[in-house]
DNA sequence: TATTATTGTCTCAAATTGAGACAATAATTA
DNA sequence: TAATTATTGTCTCAATTTGAGACAATAATA
């Protein structure tokens, strides 16, 4: 649980949701040669959370998902993953959500659904940071991109999430294309390999990155980009189809 | 949602359990050179199933796997991994769950807790296949292993998430220590490979594959194995620590 | 004692990766 | 106009890993 794109009325009873589980989507973008997630603040608390939501009764998990972070980036195909699903006791802090739910001006019983124990499913996206414009919501002080590697400390177990969203994308690497989703559709070689060192946290080596990529038969060379720079210019890249 | 272990108090009302929530687990075993999972046949029903069952309310998710296969192997320390969630509305089909209730002489209504949708939360075990007796209970005629290319049709999805498991069983072969769990603590060469050529679904290089496991450092050499067979006799090896 | 079916190790070739050399080249500077 | 600078693209050579097979060692049997 987490942020929760949910209408003020159903916000009372719940009753269009499943009840005692929800999602929560760990958004990485690209920007800067760093990794960056979206996260959001709720309004009058200081609490930062990952974006996140319930499922509707009559909705697959995975577009319960999609929409709630269409809603939030305005992008209409966004590459998701399931990575894990969080089920310990300890994730349920009735406070936390009571706390939220207060500052925002609703005054929930002892009973309200969503101080109940939630049982969350998380995924990972990978959105290309240029696309989009974060939106904040009626229950949202701001939805905005944090570096990876300063984060602040997250409500309940958020953290973890995040650290094992990043180790299944590090997992992920060579086996599943990942570059086509964090970079706009043209690159240089060098922005694909900083994309890759910013997901390992460690340097590649030039030369052999460029290698082990051309090797792989994904890459369309295109003409040349001038980058204004005092040396040579780089190719530009697409990905194959 | 599959077999559930659970009281027939509990299954009146289903009050101590999270509600649109359960688990399904894939337990492999290894025997005749053969990679098996374990199943479940319903009473006077002809369908089978992945054992399964709900969480307590109080209980930790990875706890609620872990006793419900321990009354059902009787293991208590069972090798688990957490692979997916499957949450299409598409697997919501009461008709099975009220099928298998009334084979059971329970008369559910309606509004019956376990004719509502559940998301499934899936778990593969890795266990030695000569350590346990499958143990059937009130409402399973069997629960018997069968070999993973003979399987039988099963309800819902179920046969979609063993695919799954064997999908990230194969993609972990090589990150994670699996023979440990499949075979006895002491085994030979050919014993182990025929493990790895079970769940790859292919052959492999006898020699490139002993020399790859003993450079791995993860296995203890120790006195000859007299099988009894007109040949060299092989060495017997267990894991390291 | 020869035969048989394996097992353990070694060798050589092929493929992959690590590490660096070096020429090519856009813009800037002299 | 020519030298300078900071990359970029490619090549080479060594080290490592993997593929494929040769071959000697060896338990039981004939």
């Amino acid at each position: 649980m987490a942020k929760k794109k949910v209408s003020p009325a159903a916000v009372a009873d719940g009753k269009g949701f499943l009840t005692n589980i929800a999602y929560d989507s760990v958004v990485f973008g690209f920007s800067g040669e760093k990794l960056k997630i979206l996260l959001i603040e709720y309004h009058n608390t200081g609490l930062f959370a990952l974006p996140g939501g319930f499922i509707r009764r009559n909705e697959n998990l995975d577009d319960a998902v999609k929409l709630g972070l269409k809603e939030r980036t305005g992008i209409d195909h966004i590459y998701l993953e399931q990575f894990y699903a969080f089920g310990n006791t300890n994730r349920h802090q009735p406070e936390i959500m009571e706390t939220i739910l207060k500052a925002n001006g609703y005054k929930p019983g002892k009973k309200h659904w969503m101080l109940d124990r939630f049982i969350s499913i998380a995924y990972y996206a990978l959105i290309n940071y240029n696309d989009i414009t974060p939106r904040p919501d009626a229950v949202t002080d701001s939805c905005t991109w944090y570096d990876i590697t300063k984060l602040p400390a997250l409500i309940l177990d958020h953290n973890t999430i995040i650290e094992k969203a990043l180790e299944t994308l590090r997992t992920n690497l060579d086996r599943k294309i990942v570059g086509i989703n964090l970079l706009p559709s043209k690159f240089t070689m060098k922005e694909l390999q900083q994309v890759y060192e910013a997901i390992l946290g460690e340097k590649l080596r030039r030369t052999s990155f460029q290698r082990k990529m051309l090797s792989l038969d994904i890459l369309k060379r295109h003409e040349k980009h001038y980058t204004g720079k005092a040396h040579k210019a780089p190719y530009i890249y697409s990905f194959h189809h």
